[in-house]
DNA sequence: GTTACTCCCGTAGTCAACTACGGAGTCAAG
DNA sequence: CTTGACTCCGTAGTTGACTACGGGAGTAAC
């Protein structure tokens, strides 16, 4: 049964990925994503698994995990064992939440701006600079 | 009045900000933070106000903004209209909601790992991929 | 006023993450 | 069974964000 979706060549997989080519090409380089055996003298096909694997990445990525670190929440995919797994997981926890805190202090000020904006049309400028660090006081990086 | 914290030279002020001189100049460059006068002959001062723009440079960046968008960011503090400055806030308040958004699924799906791995101690496999993706089904980046 | 650090500034090198290129092989349509 | 689009694979180039280098000038401590 050749299921349309489970038989992607490396271009349709891309198309489906919003992802280049290349890009995967290079993420399989990386042993981010998995390169399915070669039919002797054929072509690789793909799968909706590696359509998510990719989203995924992608995602990950765009939330500011380099590659390295999206390998490693990979790897708690790939069947690590609970106990490192779990390590590793409380350890991107953590991460995740300072990331979370910082955001949303940004958050908090960017709203507190927009309506401090809507309520003083057309004015100059905007005090902005103070509340900004305000609320950001105490939100520093953690710094690698 | 020569106040220590508002005479730095440029070493001083990449050691108070935590970051290299030369990532500071890096930054002039690309207009991220102001380059004061230099004195006819002389060396260039610093004060608090640049720590915090540094700072503030950072933070973001490890949140995932690109320079181009702190860039952005940090327009809103230099008394950008209100009119253009509540615009460019309001769509850097989506990004970061949208940000945070994807972060809370990534939290919820790694704490409730954490915890079945601690329930079922040292199986296997966790089951994770699917989590993985379900929970994070739907937060998909909007891609730039 | 000499020594030892900084600063200044321009240019060049590095690293992560792509992105492009080119030539040989594969395959589906006509 | 040819043609055109696509795959494979290795290597090379690009981009964003630094990071290093080097030589001449400023400056603080002895």
């Amino acid at each position: 049964m050749p299921d349309k979706a489970n038989a992607l060549t490396i271009g349709e997989l891309a198309k489906a990925a919003n992802i280049h080519v290349e890009t995967i090409r290079y993420y399989q380089r990386r042993g981010l994503v998995r390169e399915p055996e070669r039919p002797p003298g054929g072509i690789r096909r793909y799968g909706s698994a590696d359509i998510e694997r990719l989203t995924f990445v992608k995602t990950a990525q765009h939330l500011g995990f380099s590659l390295d670190e999206v390998s490693d929440l990979l790897q708690l995919e790939d069947g690590a064992h609970c106990r490192e797994a779990s390590a590793l997981a409380e350890h991107k926890l953590q991460d995740v939440r300072g990331k979370i805190d910082r955001l949303q202090r940004i958050e908090k000020v960017l709203s507190e701006m927009v309506s401090r904006c809507h309520a003083q049309q057309g004015n100059v400028t905007c005090p902005l600079i103070a509340s900004l660090h305000e609320g950001l006081r105490g939100a520093q990086d953690p710094g690698e």
